[in-house]
DNA sequence: CGGGATCCTGGGCGATACTG
DNA sequence: CAGTATCGCCCAGGATCCCG
């Protein structure tokens, strides 16, 4: 106790964590992978805003780190399917954590927000 | 079930607490300041690598989402004191969770990382 | 000591066009 | 359908200087 994760190396480790999570598009799509097995284009669209580009580098990424599993099908026109691996579910049980405390402190701070903002408008003009 | 963590509305909750958390600085600072309160040259010189700009900027971040609390000394040479506020400590506790993830499985990621880049070794030159 | 103000750069990311 | 390739923007964040 005292110490909140022994500081200094384990802070290390999970910021290698939130440098693969923690990106702009992972967690959208390790999310929808959560619901099951899908498709190159059925995540691009159930993902919104995120272009093609931004999908393959993501899933690429995922893959490499042995979250994502990718099936490829030699048929024309050619069909890929992506899942979430073991692995992938084990950080989908660890994000959870995160999600609850979200959830439940969220609103703690967007007022904490506010009030510090209006107190700022209030000593400067 | 079957949803991780019913996908779009709460992926969206998930990231809103990544783009806190997930920067740069954020969790180191919130790591050192979980071992109790320090002041501003001390989180800098504990804190590898940092700048005194991003410890301000990422300070100022943290005091306006109510995670951290800071106190001013009107005295000759300036005295600040950062702390964790209680809503701090709760996410301390939240972020555990990654923490150990991280640690049970970070080894796991290395290897698939290596095996991926192997195989893409082996079919290109 | 604990910052602000400025300037500058790397690379993450979007847009667009082309391919098997 | 599922990508790859190229270009270019933007801004997080580092370096530097100054100040109460």
């Amino acid at each position: 106790m005292g110490a909140p994760f022994s500081h200094t190396p384990a802070a290390c480790r999970a910021r290698e964590i939130l440098d693969r999570v923690g990106d702009k598009w992972s967690l959208y799509v390790i999310s929808q992978l959560g619901v099951g097995t899908k498709r190159f284009t059925e995540l691009k669209r159930e993902i919104d805003g995120i272009s093609q580009r931004m999908l393959t580098v993501t899933l690429r990424e995922l893959e490499r780190d042995g979250i994502v599993s990718r099936t490829m099908y030699p048929v024309m026109p050619p069909r890929v399917d992506y899942a979430l691996t073991p692995l992938g579910h084990t950080l989908v049980e660890a994000v959870r954590g995160l999600v609850g405390w979200a959830e439940e402190h969220l609103d703690e701070i967007d007022a904490a927000r506010t009030t510090y903002d209006t107190r700022a408008e209030q000593v400067f003009g």
